[in-house]
RNA sequence: GGUGGGUUCGUAUAACGGCUAGUACUCAAGAUUUUCAUUCUUGCAAUAGGAGUUCGAUUCUCCUACCCACUACCA
């Protein structure tokens, strides 16, 4: 049997969004899960649309998420650009490999499969707003190729001369007239479509030298032996067009999965960079800084674990059809397969994307837990001894969603409250309680023995206990009191109710 | 407009012709707790509509509706 290679091939045309790092999850898993490759490659074949940095972008992302390519990378983690033995098809880069393209161009010309086209970008616009003035769609194909400026309809010695003479000319993929393409898709199943609604893609380009879209994709498919290509559902209306290609070239086809799409939280359509700044959450892995400076946040720098990340993008249009929903990278090649990757579009859930983070933030170790606080402790200028810290971590964390959570929930841990929440104070700071908290802290020695000490007075724990809370936090919110004192000491606790008593007013 | 794809609680999904349509997130209520959070329990909530095939349809077929994608010398 032929040996699984995959590959996720996107365009250096802005940052990679969250959907296209599902589409590289769902190749990566597909391939490990069968001891395949899963390989890198870029596709920018459109130079007006590059983005400087879109592409170590992608990278870093991929490397971020654990994504990690078998091939395509060199040794210094940028993309291969010289063939060895750990990358035999380089450059994975297409612009660098713009060589080879013309001549399997040329090759379908001869073969009688695709033509020169030199048609203007004017006439065809002209013929396109003449179409639709009558009512009717312009399609370059079969119907109209025979009115139009190309090597079908005029002499080998006009196209010769217009070959030299010219820079703008294209090469056109010539579309069957009347032929029903029958496919397989791994996740449709059968899909039919008629060539005579197809148009004749442009596949070569003489102003740039350089293939589109479809004929780079194709030819690199093949020379770079790729046995299944996992991508979007965008991707859907050329597959004929590919299967024709690849039928025209005589070489044997890979199996084709398209993915569904992933779609915005609330309202119909897919999900756009808008959609999380409208929202709050972020639509792509890592941030963004665009070249123009226009910053978009990022999963990680929100706070995301990278497992957690793919984890939610992995439950995203698949399921493993069991009511697992907490996967390591291991356990979801283990279980993954593309029948279980659903048909229809999947809404993102920013809720549920948070609770995944939860969950993963308590399978983690204090240890760990503690040393990506300790930074953020630093940050806020305190210097608190680990085995401390984390302590507190392991008493905290079931409150979290975010490390960055740490310090909102436990910051009076460590320095005492500046100020106090005013409704909290008018419901607490009364005088009985204050006099009782006031008599319970000072006649014992230890948070235990003042819970004992106010049972035994049988006063009111809550009002007494809440009371307290106010002074050591600032608001009635909060860890319980035997936990505050314990860190902060009963020196230290004190120290805060007197403050209390000073700044505050009796209500 | 044309072509293709899609449609189960608000959301993600389960049920490869056969239990009372299951689970998770969200939300609500209750219990626990010195407060908050956690935890636990309970609850709300769905097969788009209509025909057909069948003993039996969420599942298969057709029609309608709605949604999405594509419709570039972009990918």
């Amino acid at each position: 049997m032929k040996k699984t290679r995959v590959r996720f091939a996107p365009s250096p045309t802005g940052p990679l969004h969250m959907g296209g790092v599902r589409t590289a999850l769902y190749n990566y898993l597909f391939a490990k899960k069968r001891g395949g490759d899963f390989i890198l490659r870029i596709e920018d074949t459109d130079s007006h649309r590059f983005v400087p940095g879109a592409e170590e972008y992608i990278i870093e992302s991929l490397r971020w998420c654990g994504i990690l390519p078998d091939e395509g990378l060199g040794p210094d983690g940028r993309l291969a650009e010289k063939a060895d033995e750990r990358n035999p098809h380089a450059p994975y880069r297409q612009s660098q490999r713009r060589g080879i393209y013309r001549k399997y161009a040329e090759q379908l010309v001869g073969d009688g499969f695709a033509y020169y086209a030199f048609d203007t970008a004017a006439e065809l616009e002209a013929a396109r707003s003449q179409a639709e003035a009558a009512g009717q769609t312009f399609i370059y194909n079969a119907a109209t190729r025979g009115a139009l400026r190309n090597s079908l309809t005029m002499s080998s010695e006009e196209v010769t001369r217009l070959l030299e003479e010219r820079n703008d000319w294209t090469i056109r993929f010539r579309m069957p007239s009347d032929e029903v393409v029958v496919m397989e898709d791994l996740i449709r199943g059968h899909i039919e479509v008629n060539t005579s609604t197809l148009d004749d893609k442009v596949l070569w380009k003489k102003a740039d030298e350089l293939p589109t879209y479809h004929l780079a994709n194709i030819v690199d498919d093949h020379l770079m032996e790729i046995s299944h290509v996992i991508r979007g559902e965008e991707w859907l209306p050329s597959l004929p067009l590919h299967f024709l290609l690849y039928r025209a070239f005589g070489w044997e086809r890979p199996e084709f999965a398209h993915l569904p799409l992933l779609l915005k939280p609330v309202g119909n359509g897919k999900l756009s960079k808008r959609d999380g700044d409208k929202m709050g959450f972020p639509v792509f892995p890592l941030k963004w800084t665009s070249p123009e400076g226009e910053v978009s946040r990022g999963y990680r720098e929100d706070g995301y674990f990278a497992d957690a990340f793919v984890n939610l993008l992995a439950m995203l249009g698949w399921n493993p059809g069991t009511e697992q929903e907490i996967f390591s990278m291991d356990e979801l090649i283990e279980a993954f397969s593309l029948e279980k990757v659903g048909k229809s579009g999947a809404k993102f859930n920013p809720e549920k994307a948070k609770w995944f983070n939860k969950e993963y933030l308590r399978m983690c170790s204090d240890e760990e837990l503690c040393t990506l606080f300790m930074p953020i402790l630093a940050s806020h200028g305190v210097n608190a001894p680990a085995g401390k810290v984390r302590e507190i971590v392991a008493l905290i964390k079931e409150r979290a969603t975010f490390v960055s959570d740490f310090w909102d929930i436990a910051w009076y841990l460590f320095k005492a409250p500046e100020e106090y929440v005013e409704k909290d104070a008018s419901k607490f700071w009364k005088k009985e309680n204050v006099d009782m908290a006031r008599q319970a802290l000072d006649n014992t020695d230890s948070a235990q023995a003042m819970e004992e000490y106010i049972r035994a007075n049988e006063w009111p724990m809550g009002k007494v206990m809440n009371c307290i809370r106010l002074a050591l936090t600032g608001s009635s919110n909060g860890l319980g009191i035997a936990d505050i004192m314990r860190f902060i000491g009963r020196e230290e606790a004190l120290l805060r109710f007197r403050r209390a008593e000073e700044r505050l007013v009796i209500c």
